[in-house]
RNA sequence: GGCGCAUUAGUCUAGUUGGCCUAGGACGCCGCCCUCUCAAGGCGGAGAUCGCGGGUUCGAAUCCCGCAUGCGCUACCA
């Protein structure tokens, strides 16, 4: 049986990590259940609300992979998925509301209300809206709308029993009606707020379950009473636990970088922050972690997700990255590392033989890489020339250095095959009858053709650089050797 | 102030109905090995009186109560 599950972001930013954890679950859901999953766009604030929001959070979801069936860009019969364009369903829906009596009209001024809270929180009072409107009589309230004075409309909490949220995560979890108030439902410019149309939507949309962040748990109740006036039966409800930083408080900008774009840029994969992401209060069993997308949707369900809020630990992610890098055949690697060096200028966006040298340097940087834009640094060698690294320069310098270098060119210029197994054997023999370490005689050489004490294996790269710059390098690097030793 | 949720090592977590937990796995950290740098890899190690205090029980990380701490909600935001 197919769920319905969405995804309902409203459009006020980037989509964050925790967004994004919402959306995944969601998706596995439906995909678990060969059910959909649907997009929508809560931008009832309109002065929050962007176009380009939209459109990052779409790009984002897109490139994580979570593709939706039914929203913005996909079509579906409830378009145009976004709350601005239903309005006729939320009045509908007030309409009836107030009709039948479960709504009143509430004809207090957002200021003057605000003074009354803001009043009752300094007397250590219940900051609670005081219903005051709720005892004026239908006639009244009429002719008062008649005199055109503005309005919210207000949902008419019963003052007694209680509303019981049946959560999937953490059981079933009891409120007082009394301590829930008497809330908006339409504001006095005739739009609706979140917990009216949430409802409406998912009750429109035929959604069978909710899972969202547990900051919206408190907003159940009043959800359900909504429903239960509605004569509709609920979808069923998870709140998923928070995401908070290493230091226990919610995820923020203090704690590195939130957006999914940001990671994006940094060359995590897809794959990776999707296994990340879905470990962040959920797991398989005691022990596995790295799982591809078949894997999480074959077994990802609602009751091993954790009720307690889940840590974002950076380490972790960098770890599992790399992990999925080093999963990666050779030509992946090429593709997935290319647009970074495009985008620091090292390669042509169409350059067929760069892309060749790339995926011939690709087992070169596999295991040595976290996240794709290192492979910038430890690659650019092969790209353009070198400029020695400043904390590099003694290792061109001193008479046993500029020797190695001497010998090296000299070698390397008759060798038959520069292949790197050729070169290995030519330059562990030179060292061998130099007497020196292989330590030692390998970093002047290193510094000479890749410009840094730290390179990929030195034998392969110089293969792949080719022997005519090698020997052009280290001819510079004795002269560059020379002017110093000079000046 | 009120309501709600949470509480296993630095971190992610396993522990679903109490005994198989002398609390398992992973990240990180430390040491050794490998080694042309950096990684990767292999081997080993430290690290948790399961927030605190009561109780139920032959037996509790697991059930109950209280407390503490953290967080969320308490908007004509979502």
């Amino acid at each position: 049986m197919g769920l319905r599950l969405r995804f309902a972001p409203s459009p006020t930013g980037y989509l964050h990590v925790g967004g994004a954890r919402t959306a995944l679950y969601n998706w596995l859901l439906a995909r678990r259940s060969g059910g959909s999953f649907i997009l929508r766009i809560e931008d009832t604030d309109l002065s929050r609300s962007t176009e380009e929001a939209i459109e990052a959070i779409m790009a984002d979801l897109r490139w994580l992979g979570l593709e939706w069936d039914e929203g913005p860009g996909a079509g579906g019969e409830h378009w145009p998925y976004r709350q601005t364009g239903r309005y006729a369903l939320y009045q509908d829906a007030a309409r009836r509301l107030l009709r039948q009596g479960d709504a009143y009209r509430c004809f207090c001024s957002p200021e003057e209300l605000r003074e009354r809270r803001e009043k009752a929180l300094r007397e250590g009072g219940n900051p609670m809206y005081d219903r005051r409107c709720r005892a004026i009589p239908e006639e009244e309230a009429r002719r008062m709308e008649g005199e055109g004075r503005p309005y919210a409309l207000r949902f008419r909490v019963p003052e007694e029993g209680e509303t019981m949220v049946r959560d999937l995560i953490r059981g079933e979890v009891v409120f007082r009606n009394r301590e829930i108030e008497d809330f908006v439902l339409l504001r006095n410019d005739g739009t609706p707020t979140y917990n009216l149309a949430v409802v409406v939507d998912d009750i429109d949309m035929r959604i069978t379950h909710v899972v969202r962040g547990d900051d919206h748990l408190p907003n159940t109740p009043k959800q359900l009473l909504i429903y239960r006036a509605l004569s509709k039966e609920p979808p069923a409800f998870a709140h998923l636990p928070m995401i908070v930083g290493t230091d226990g408080k919610p995820l923020s900008k203090r704690h590195g970088d939130v957006a999914v774009g940001y990671y994006r840029e940094a060359g995590f994969l897809p794959e990776a922050m999707v296994n990340f992401l879905a470990l962040l209060g959920w797991s398989l069993d005691d022990s596995t972690t790295i799982m591809d997308r078949g894997t999480l949707v074959a077994n990802f369900s609602l009751d091993r997700v954790s009720s307690k809020p889940a840590v974002w630990d950076t380490d972790k992610l960098y770890w599992m990255n790399a992990q999925y890098i080093m999963a990666l055949d050779d030509r992946e690697l090429a593709e997935a590392v290319k647009p970074f060096l495009v985008r620091e200028g090292l390669m042509a966006d169409d350059d067929p033989r760069g892309m060749e040298k790339l995926r011939l340097a690709a087992p070169l940087i596999r295991e040595r890489i976290k996240v794709l834009a290192d492979a910038v640094p430890l690659l650019a060698f092969l790209f353009r020339e070198v400029e020695t690294e400043e904390d590099s320069r003694d290792f061109l310098e001193g008479e046993e250095n500029r020797a190695v270098l001497r010998e090296a060119g000299k070698r390397l210029l008759e060798l038959e095959n520069f292949h790197s197994k050729n070169i290995e054997s030519t330059l562990r023999a030179m060292v061998e009858e130099m007497g020196l370490k292989p330590r030692r005689a390998f970093q002047p050489i290193r510094v000479a053709v890749t410009g840094s004490k730290v390179s990929p294996p030195l034998f392969e790269s110089m293969e792949l650089l080719g022997r005519e710059k090698c020997l052009q390098r280290i001819a510079r690097a004795l002269e560059a050797g020379r002017d110093a030793a000079v000046s």
